[in-house]
RNA sequence: GGCCCGUUCGUCUAUCGGCUAGGACGCCAGGUUUUCAUCCUGGUAAGAGGGGUUCGAUUCCCCUACGGGCUACCA
């Protein structure tokens, strides 16, 4: 690879990004950056009807929180700027009609209703209606009208469409014109020409379509690898075609995986996080139209890490055991040789997985800021306090919303004894015993964890108590239920006063 | 329907003609934790089917089945 490596994300702002086109913008960063490239942030609106308010922001947001930045692109002009297709509008015309000098393609006036027509007539009678070299001399077009009449439609500023001459006319044999070039992913493709259509580039509302667009902007902005998602393989065959058409050497091409639904069938669509019970949206996303709220992984507590971390193993493996990767270590190895062809299944399960251990890597303090934000009755509590909880609790948690649960105890004394635990946990004499061990307790000066741990348990076994014993309604009576972190951590962290009278009142309602 | 792509444990995947088919998630069992969880150890479970090619196929070729994508003046 001589040229410098320059690759694209080129998403529409129809909506929020979901998950799968995060892992192509992912792809195409990891690729970028392993080769010393740039990678370009480009949106593609030039269907205006399908236009969301804040769909472009929530892109650029999104990538920023994954941690995959752009070197170019929308908001960082550089010398291919603009990178917003509307901006550009004035620069693809030309272009359609250079095709139509070269003979390459043509005007069409067929109505969209007149279309239709034809597509439903056909499908009744168990055909498909395909706009090609085979029908286009009896259609509306400048090929077979004549041109004057072509003309005079233009001067009359009729609505017209600009059609790409896919297989050409002299191919009256129907030759077998296969076009293939090998994908960086799946080998060589083929495909019939003639059994393909003759693609609208130019649009009657004066907007090329995604097409044209796209071609022109990747050769504009000399992209020299174009990575995207399979449903794009279908029409390499066109893409191709109009590289050769303008005489414009084609960039290389990748087509990824799609990312499939965690049961039943189909890719993994928008729909699927709300109905499922799992974020598709990197970022909470509200439709503007009608105020739905969509869950996003940021929200839902997940580190952009752990995202990206999995995202990276959603089709692509390093050909080692390692599961774990950092961003960093992700582009050093990362490499489209190594991308699976099938389509793969989204595992929510998995997503939690990383995040658990993503969870032991982070700082806490970090957490315990977090965590403040989220429970608000901790922002009166000194925050080494909540970072050293953390600390006990984190190993135990996937999200920083399940440390309440894990926690509370360090916070509040427990309002109720689980039932089950109680009957566990209390014997005839445990009474007695917690009494004497609220002596013990006090007579303790240094209220470390391991002096707690060696005066109470050499009291233990000095008086042949047995550990259960004590233990158990001690955890009961600082708890609430017989769960949680060391019961010597949770004594230290509380203090002296505290687990006393913890003992205390347990021994009053309970004992 | 037509065109194209794909097919290894339930899921993500390793294997580039000779493997006891490996790892991870999940699940199950045991251990640690005198609690619960974490953690550790072990177990469970797979190359769609049929033809070829070959001394030998999960691996190469063909067919079928199944899965997926595309089939708009949407991207």
């Amino acid at each position: 690879m001589t040229k410098n490596v320059r690759v694209r994300f080129a998403p529409s702002p129809t909506g929020p990004l979901h998950i799968g086109g995060v892992r192509t913008a992912l792809f195409n960063y990891l690729f970028a950056k392993k080769h010393q490239g740039t990678f370009v942030l480009r949106i593609e609106d030039t269907d205006q009807n399908r236009f969301v308010e804040g769909a472009e922001q929530y892109i650029i947001d999104a990538l920023n929180w994954c941690g995959i930045p752009y070197d170019e692109g929308v908001g960082k002009e550089g010398k291919y700027g603009p990178y917003k297709q509307s901006e550009r509008k004035h620069i693809y015309k030309q272009y359609a009609e250079e095709l139509i000098d070269k003979g390459k393609a043509y005007y069409a006036f067929d109505t969209s209703d007149e279309l239709d027509f034809y597509r439903k007539d056909h499908e009744a009678n168990g055909k498909t209606f395909i706009y090609n070299w085979h029908n286009r001399l009896k259609l509306k077009n400048s090929l077979s009208l004549s041109a004057n009449e072509v003309k005079a439609k233009l001067d009359l500023g009729e609505d017209y469409v600009i059609r790409f001459k896919m297989h050409d006319d002299s191919f009256t044999e129907c030759t077998r014109q296969l076009i293939s070039r090998p994908d960086l992913i799946r080998g060589h493709v083929s495909f019939k020409t003639e059994l393909l259509d003759d693609k609208v580039l130019f649009k009657s509302d004066g907007m090329p379509t995604y097409h044209l667009a796209n071609i022109v902007d990747d050769y504009l902005m000399e992209i020299t690898h174009v990575i995207r998602g399979e449903e794009w393989l279908p029409s390499i065959p066109l893409h191709l075609a109009l590289y050769q058409a303008f005489g414009w050497e084609p960039p290389e091409f990748a087509h990824l995986p799609l990312i499939l639904k965690p049961t039943g069938k189909g890719k993994l669509s928008k729909r699927d996080g709300n109905k499922l019970g799992f974020p598709v949206f990197p970022l909470e996303w509200k439709d503007p139209k009608t105020g739905d709220v969509s869950k996003g992984y940021k929200e839902e507590g997940y580190f952009p890490e752990a995202v990206v971390n999995f995202l990276a193993f959603l089709g692509w493996n390093p050909g080692t055991e390692q599961e774990i990767f950092s961003l960093e270590e992700l582009v050093s190895v990362f490499g489209l040789e190594r991308v699976h062809k099938a389509g793969a299944r989204f595992d929510p399960d998995k997503t939690k997985w990383y995040n658990h251990y993503y969870m032991q890597e982070q700082n806490n303090d970090d957490l315990a800021k977090q965590f403040i934000a989220q429970e608000p009755q901790l922002s009166t509590v000194e925050i080494n306090y909540v970072s050293m909880v953390v600390g006990l609790i984190k190993e135990r948690a996937t999200f920083v919303s399940d440390f309440w649960n894990l926690s509370h105890f360090f916070f509040e004394v427990p309002k109720t004894y689980n039932e089950k635990a109680v009957k566990k946990a209390m014997k005839v004499d445990t009474k007695e015993l917690m009494v004497d061990l609220i002596n013990v307790i006090n007579a303790i000066e240094d209220f470390s964890v391991e002096n707690l741990q060696t005066k109470i348990k050499s009291w233990i076994t000095s008086n042949d108590i047995g550990f259960g014993k004590v233990m158990m309604p001690l955890r009961l009576a600082l708890v609430g239920e017989l769960k949680g972190p060391e019961v010597f951590d949770i004594m230290f962290m509380i203090g002296k006063s505290e687990t006393v009278s913890r003992i205390e009142k347990a021994i009053k309602k309970i004992g």
